[in-house]
DNA sequence: CCCGGTTTTGGCCACCTGGCCAATAGACAG
DNA sequence: CTGTCTATTGGCCAGGTGGCCAAAACCGGG
């Protein structure tokens, strides 16, 4: 399990939970394989701490308040084309795994994974692989993540969550209240939503929005 | 800050995050104040451990797929009245907050709290104080929590998620068509939306509905 | 035994909704 | 250059929505 001769991996940590933090600091730097060097908990400090630190590996919580970790992830990997990052996630919501990979993540990981596949996970990633838990394989297999929406579609349906009317989104967007219908017809089909209000839940429910 | 003289508390640790439970076990074991006894991942495993180890203090995740930690609380309450449970919380949704209180627990705290922060409130909360972290201290001041729903309107709530209309939910319910509109009138006004579309966000929001 | 909150019910009306028909223009890829 | 995808727009209609008026039945607690 442990790799003597070799140098441990230099880890970088962000998540904003301070707990999770510390806890996974602790259970990586118990392992021969692996050194923390780094710890951020917001957007921010990750992109700065990575130029300063030039970790092999950053584990990257999903899930934060203000800038969320996709979109840290798109930052760090427009500055760092060739950075791994390895996703930790809590909601295994679909969208996200997708949109991570999109944006460039090598691996995706749910925080339910014991130990030794994180372990794994990250060994895995760094040698170049696409690491995803097993969980989170059988989700994708089984819930083929539908029809992704476009991104007029998102934006509607971020009106949509608000209480908006047809009308009300028409004006907003400066479109006809037939083509504002035209965009929430195609948002039920897509998310197979009986109407708008139940449109939002599975908004909800596949991470499309965040409460 | 060690409390030698004293045998350690003796921790009950839930969540259903191995890599959660990994790191809080490692950490609050290298406090000598304290021993993690148990970990446990789900509502059952729970109750289980704890009658088996009659721990000091259970910290109790409040986000769990399933049972969440709030039923696992309730649950517990009922068979040990003077059960000490620290919450342990994501998401500071204001409703969580304010179902965990009434549910028994001893404390609330926030993943985003520095571990000190957390050692600080184990032990008041052991020592029978109400605990919260400054963060949700401060959520709870500002966004004084609106009007509760009832039973019956928490009940519709869940029918309008799933984009039934008023004469379903009529029928779902065994009810006059009237009554279901008056329950979601009042769900409006309450949750202060436009529509039933804008109740389901807000119910999102507030933690009244779970993805 | 009475009070207050919850649950229940009725009618009327302007407005919004979602399903149906079909069509044009722009962008981007092959 | 062509085909696919996306965004855009129009009219018609049965049915659902939310606001307004008011009030009776029920139930647990003081």
């Amino acid at each position: 399990m442990c790799e003597n001769s070799k140098p441990p991996l230099q880890l970088l940590l962000t998540d904003d939970h301070a707990v999770m933090r510390a806890g996974l600091a602790n259970m990586l730097n118990a392992q021969s394989a692996f050194r923390v060097v780094g710890e951020a908990d917001d957007c921010g400090a990750t992109l700065k701490l990575y130029r300063q630190l030039h970790p092999d590996l950053l584990l990257l919580d999903i899930a934060m308040p203000g800038l969320d970790g996709i979109e840290t992830l798109r930052q760090l990997r427009a500055e760092h084309p060739r950075a791994r990052v390895l996703m930790l996630s809590s909601s295994d919501a679909e969208e996200d795994i997708v949109h991570s990979f999109h944006a460039g993540a090598s691996g995706y990981i749910s925080k339910t994974a014991r130990p030794a596949e994180l372990f794994a996970a990250i060994l895995a990633c760094h040698a170049g692989q696409r690491v995803m838990s097993p969980t989170i394989e059988r989700r994708l297999a089984e819930q083929s993540a539908g029809q992704p929406l476009t991104v007029r579609e998102t934006e509607v349906l971020g009106l949509l969550r608000k209480g908006l009317t047809n009308p009300d989104i028409a004006e907003l967007l400066g479109i006809a209240r037939r083509t504002a219908k035209a965009h929430v017809a195609a948002i039920l089909v897509k998310l197979e939503a009986a109407d708008r209000t139940e449109a939002v839940t599975r908004g909800f429910e596949r991470g499309l929005l965040k409460p």
